[in-house]
Order: structure tokens, then C-alpha cells, then sequence
DNA sequence: TTTTGAGTTGTTCGA
DNA sequence: GTCGAACAACTCAAA
């Protein structure tokens, strides 16, 4: 066996717990030496701004972990193979250990490491950090990938079992000398000039951060989860998302804690299924899955999707998400499908243009989720929503906050409309409106579209497809 | 090979 | 107010 200490490469997963590559290195009692690289280089897409902020404090988080226990996180920059193979270089490494990613392109880059360092004579061993059930291990009888969830998930639980989580290594052999490191605070991945992250003060990233936020959940939401979490005011969802897009919690752990509630569980299924999605497809950030909307003549009206972006369509319930996304880094996800809708279906503009905004401003943004639920509500994808499902702002809003408060909340200029007219403020009497002190098309705008014929308009070009 | 049952999240219209 | 049908057939997965 090599000899040398083990580098244990932190990508997508930012924790010390049920992490197999970061027990593989302790395993057997060599110096470890863990490893982030942020990556700049064109290739495996960016992270956006709002998943920027928070790795900041993820990475923060996961070295303080790290010191507690007499380890170190080594910061580095720079193209992540060409850093790795250095790093491993440079201290003697004897082998090299990972997380796997998803991706076409990241799995080529890692294949064709793996491949470069075992000629180089060094052991690379990676591991299944972030999924309940890797891609390959899950066919239908034919030996195809699932296309319809159900199917799909009926099929993974059986397999997936009752998982039990690990507990962290208990200690990790510092090597005789620590390699260099990057500052992180040199990164700058916190937002200067202007410093937009506000809104961001109740996240907390990190492990701990992770495991306290899933313990809130299973005592105090998971009871009534299928209920709670369309109830965007009461907000009974996890809010896990961004936590386990880093890895700061795996799957496993949180498909073990939440046994009680098949409703849950079946949310982690959607993001197997999306992992399982991006693995089949070359690019489903770029490519619709289904082809034939590869001729969708999309409007090119940079003043709706303005309006869109800015949380200022004239549809409460539009804006209410699109603002709190704006904010916190988050939307609801009864909220997400509304916003998502009303731009593909109401403004017939490209799922690809809203796909890259909640790229750059969720700090849930994942590399499988985001780009897969998109293409979910625009019917492209797999298993997506048929064309004829046009999601309306107006009884979605009443249906699933009927007082109001989630509108009142995030659109303050309607505050003191009644609840009857929160959701579509332009049927509100002038009466009201006076007594509510709004002044609409100056306070607030009217609809940037008329709801009856952006969803006829809708109809038509989808069918034509 | 053929058949069969089924398919995340909706809206509108008419009775 | 409530209820069922229509929306558009199509594809998937398994028997």
C-alpha cells in the first residue's frame, strides 16, 4: 500500500458526519489532509452569487470543525484537477479521496484525474456522498433510466432500504507540516459593494447548522408536512435545500430522520430523481430534455421579464415570491411553481432565462434541482406538467394563503388591502383601495399581462408544439 | 410482443 | 357553492 498521507478532496460535501470518502481517509490512521478548491475556470458551471455567500460560510464553518479536532481545512484556487494532482504532489500524498458529482462534465474531469493520478501511482478512490441511490445502480426492466417518478421511486425505496447514517471519524492524524493555504476572507465570495445578503440573517450554514435545522423540523413540522408546506405564510417546509446542495447534511441522514412522513421523503425522492435526470443528459441546464421544444418561438420582452425578476408583475403573488427570493436567497416552493409558470406560460418567455436567475439568486441552487424543476414546469423535462397546466397567480394565492399574510408580508404597499382583494388588488373598488391608501399603477403596478389571454396565448403555442 | 393501467403540485366551463 | 368533464393524446413500465 502507498504510504503518504491522504487527501481528502471536500466538494459538494461540507460536513464531518456520513461522509464515506472523509472515513475512508481516517480509516486507517494516516495524516489527512482535507482540501477545498474553488474553481473559476470555464467548465462545470459556476456557482451563482446567493450559493457564492454561502459556501463562504459553509467553508468557514466546516474549518472550524476541522481546528476543533486538531485538523485544518486547505484552502486553494485555481483549475480543481491541475490543484488536486499539485496539492497531492506537494505533500506526499499516497492517495486521493472524494465525493462523487452528477454532471456530465464534472464526471468526465473527475474520471480523467482518477485515471491521471493512478498512473502516477497514488491511490484515488471516490464515494456516493450525495444521493440516496446512484444513477447506474436504478433501471427499468428494459434496462432504461426511469422517466416517470413513480415508477422510479417505487422501485429506489426498496433498494434504498432504512438507511443508518455514520457518525464522523472520531480523530484525524494532522500531517508533520500543513501545506499553504488560501485565506478564505481573500475569496471575497460575501458580497461587497453593494453587500446584498441582508435578507440572509436566518440561514446558518454549516453542519450544525444543518442538524439543528432538521431536528426543528421533525419535532415541530413533520407531523403536518403535506399540509404545512403549502402554506408558504406558516412555512412549515424544511428549508433543508441549501444545506443539503452542499452536503452539509446528507440524504441518508435526512431520509433517516423522517420516517414518520412519506410525503417528505418522496421531496428527497424528486431530488433523486433530478440527480438520476442529470447524469442521463449532456446539458439540462441548456437542452430541453424533450426536443420538440427545441422549435418553441419564445418572446424576446425584457420589459416582463424585468418586471418578472423584480417582483414587479402586478400579480401579488408573483411578486410576493419573486421578492422573497430577492431578499432571502429563497422562495417558497409552492411560490417557485407559480413564478416559474407565470414566466414560461403567462410572459412565453425561455425557461432558460428564469432558470439562470434563480441560478444566480437561491442559495439552493443546484446544479440538478434548479435546472430540472424548470424544465418540470415548462413540460420539457421528465415527467414534466402537461402543457395545459398553467398555473394561476390569483386562486393560486387564494387558495394557499387566504388571509393574505404572505403577500402582505413581502409586498407592503398592499398591507392594508382586505384579503379578498390582496391577490388581485385591480378588482378592488376604489373604496377600498383609497382605504387601503393605494393608489394603483403609481403604489403598486397593474398586470404586466392580462391572465385570461397570456393563458390562451399560452395554450395555443404550446399545442402547436 | 401485446396489452393494460397509470401518470406531483391545475384551470375552466357547464350542469 | 360544488362537482365532473375536458383539456391531448402520449408514453412509460410492467405484466
Amino acid at each position: 500500500m502507498s504510504q503518504g498521507p491522504v487527501l481528502m478532496w471536500f466538494r459538494r460535501d461540507l460536513r464531518l458526519a456520513d461522509n464515506p470518502a472523509l472515513l475512508a481517509a481516517a480509516a486507517d490512521g494516516r495524516p489527512v489532509v482535507p482540501l477545498f478548491v474553488l474553481d473559476e475556470t470555464p467548465g462545470p458551471r459556476a456557482p451563482g452569487a446567493a450559493t457564492l455567500w454561502w459556501l463562504d460560510k459553509s467553508l468557514a464553518a466546516l474549518g472550524a470543525s476541522l481546528e476543533a479536532m486538531g485538523s485544518k481545512l486547505i484552502l486553494r484556487r485555481g483549475e480543481a484537477a491541475k490543484v488536486v494532482a499539485e496539492l497531492a504532489a506537494e505533500t506526499g500524498a499516497g492517495k486521493v479521496v472524494w465525493s462523487r458529482a452528477y454532471d456530465p462534465a464534472t464526471v468526465a474531469r473527475d474520471t480523467a484525474l482518477k485515471a491521471e493520478l493512478k498512473a502516477r501511482g497514488l491511490e484515488a478512490e471516490s464515494f456516493n456522498g450525495s444521493l440516496l441511490i446512484e444513477p447506474w445502480t436504478l433501471k427499468t426492466g428494459g434496462g432504461t433510466p426511469y422517466r416517470v417518478f413513480t415508477p422510479f421511486w417505487r422501485a429506489a425505496r426498496p433498494a434504498i432500504g432504512e438507511p443508518e447514517p455514520e457518525p464522523a471519524p472520531e480523530r484525524l492524524a494532522a500531517p508533520d507540516a500543513w501545506p499553504r493555504s488560501d485565506r478564505l476572507a481573500d475569496w471575497g465570495l460575501h458580497p461587497r459593494r453593494p453587500d446584498w445578503s441582508g435578507g440572509f440573517s436566518g440561514w446558518r450554514p454549516g453542519e450544525a447548522g444543518a442538524q439543528a435545522l432538521l431536528s426543528r423540523f421533525v419535532d415541530d413540522h413533520l407531523d403536518h408536512y403535506a399540509l404545512g408546506r403549502d402554506r408558504p405564510a406558516m412555512d412549515g417546509s424544511s428549508r433543508l435545500s441549501p444545506h443539503l446542495s452542499w452536503g452539509e447534511i446528507s440524504p441518508r441522514q435526512a431520509y433517516a430522520a423522517t420516517g414518520a412522513s412519506e410525503k417528505f421523503r418522496s421531496e428527497l425522492g424528486w431530488r433523486e430523481f433530478n440527480h438520476h435526470l442529470l447524469f442521463d443528459q449532456p446539458d439540462i441546464a441548456a437542452v430541453n430534455v424533450d426536443h420538440r421544444f427545441d422549435t418553441m418561438e419564445w418572446r424576446a420582452d425584457e420589459a416582463g421579464f424585468e418586471a418578472w425578476s423584480r417582483g414587479r408583475t402586478g400579480l401579488p403573488w408573483v411578486d410576493a415570491g419573486m421578492r422573497q427570493l430577492w431578499s432571502e436567497g429563497f422562495m417558497h416552493n409552492r411560490v417557485r411553481m407559480a413564478a416559474a409558470s407565470f414566466l414560461i406560460k403567462h410572459l412565453l418567455i425561455d425557461w432558460r432565462r428564469g432558470e439562470r436567475w434563480f441560478w444566480d439568486t437561491l442559495v439552493d441552487a443546484d446544479p440538478a434541482n434548479n435546472p430540472g424543476n424548470w424544465q418540470w414546469v415548462a413540460g420539457s423535462g421528465r415527467d414534466a406538467a402537461p402543457f395545459f397546466r398553467v398555473f394561476n397567480p390569483v386562486s393560486q394565492g387564494e387558495r394557499f394563503d387566504p388571509e393574505g399574510d404572505y403577500v402582505r408580508r413581502w409586498v407592503p404597499e398592499l398591507a392594508r388591502l382586505p384579503a379578498k382583494y390582496i391577490h388581485a388588488p385591480w378588482t378592488a373598488p376604489p373604496l377600498a383601495l383609497a382605504g387601503a391608501g393605494l393608489n394603483l399603477g403609481r403604489d403598486y403596478p397593474l398586470p404586466i399581462v392580462d391572465l385570461s389571454e397570456g393563458r390562451n396565448r399560452a395554450l395555443a403555442a404550446f399545442r402547436s408544439l
